[in-house]
DNA sequence: AATTCGGGGAG
DNA sequence: CTCCCAGAATT
């Protein structure tokens, strides 16, 4: 078995016969079964910077109908720079890791104050924005602006380690440099940046896949030295662990408590939450329905209840969070969970007015 | 180097 | 149910 550091030499002196057969199948597979993305279809430095803030740990199916309506909505720099982060958020709502929207909007502020609402094209100068790391970096170089870079996702590394049968945790730095060489190495040759990486990355997703590779229907087998069916080193497990949460829905006429979360708190910063049930400055009127919801490594159990306040004790402990009327929580943004409550309650509102 | 940050799709 | 996804920032 090759060390790691014999590939990592041997990188910059790969084979013209090898790179040109390699892009020769991948190229060839690439034009009969790559993804025809809407965001694909022309590409701008902006277009491309949304859909891969969007597709940063999320599928790529589940981002089509939310790059669609953003770009509807803020279809250039300096729409979504004039946009409130609350509309932003709103945009984002559902798709998770709201970090990545609030960084897209300070870079399209950046952008049309610094900048003239123009990308750098250069790697190492899109990393100083935030939410912009390595692989984003490099994506965005080579989609949008054709630099002949290696975007390194899960994807690609998945493919280069089994290709190269790099035996070793493959999320390592020096893993990671190895494989950006080699990359780097077999796309200079004459494809096309914007192609290899995509198809590179289409490739591993459709065939190259993590638990059960399609290596029947591989066009790079010949050229593979991964001792199937032995594939890669498992990821460490990890424990998930389960809560109970209890929130209050607190209503007077058409008007419901909302708190917005926590400034200083990442997790749903500039979102609106159903305040949790606090025994100390609330009764508890109603218990309503459950509803589960599970991320990372929790396993979430919501219990709604219908409660109000107990005046008295509020008197002496400021709440944060404010009444909002019925008709403007549909514009706010809301996780998730929150907005399945909310959708929960609307409906039983309907049906209760029923004839 | 390990954890955090969401949510949904696929098997 | 479990795993994983066009990752980045923080600890």
């Amino acid at each position: 078995m090759e060390s790691l550091d014999n590939i990592a030499m041997l990188a910059p002196s790969i084979e013209p016969n090898f790179k040109k057969k390699f892009w020769k199948f991948l190229s060839r597979w690439y034009g009969e079964n790559g993804f025809k993305y809407p965001w694909r279809k022309s590409p701008t430095p902006y277009s491309v910077l949304v859909s891969e803030f969007m597709l940063q740990q999320t599928q790529a199916e589940t981002v089509v109908p939310y790059f669609l309506a953003w770009m509807e909505k803020f279809p250039d720099w300096e729409s979504l720079a004039k946009a409130q982060e609350k509309e932003v958020l709103r945009a984002w709502e559902g798709l998770g890791y709201y970090s990545r929207a609030r960084n897209l909007h300070r870079i399209a502020v950046m952008l049309y104050h610094e900048r003239k609402g123009e990308l750098p094209s250069d790697p190492e100068e899109l990393m100083k924005f935030p939410g912009i790391g390595p692989y984003t970096a490099n994506a965005v170089a080579s989609l949008a602006f054709g630099r002949k870079t290696p975007a390194l996702d899960g994807n690609v590394i998945r493919v280069m380690a089994r290709l190269m049968n790099i035996n070793q945790p493959i999320h390592k730095k020096e893993t990671i440099r190895t494989i950006f060489q080699v990359v780097d190495s077999l796309m200079q040759g004459e494809a096309e940046a914007s192609l290899f990486n995509s198809a590179l990355m289409d490739f591993g997703r459709a065939v190259c896949k993590p638990k059960y590779p399609r290596c029947f229907a591989c066009v790079l087998k010949e050229m593979c030295k991964a001792k199937q069916p032995e594939l890669l080193p498992l990821r460490t497990k990890i424990e998930i662990e389960e809560k109970k949460e209890k929130i209050a829905i607190i209503r007077e006429d058409d008007r419901f408590w909302l708190q917005q979360a926590n400034s200083n708190q990442n997790r749903y910063r500039g979102l609106w939450l159903f305040p949790y049930f606090d025994p100390d400055v609330m009764e508890e009127k109603a218990p309503l329905f459950f509803l589960r919801h599970s991320f990372t490594r929790y396993k979430i159990l919501l219990e709604v209840c219908e409660a109000s306040w107990n005046k008295e004790r509020l008197k002496m402990m400021p709440i944060e969070g404010q009444w909002v009327k019925k008709k403007e929580i549909f514009s706010l943004p809301l996780p998730s969970p929150h907005r399945k409550i909310w959708l929960q309650l609307l409906s039983k509102d309907e049906t209760n007015k029923g004839p």
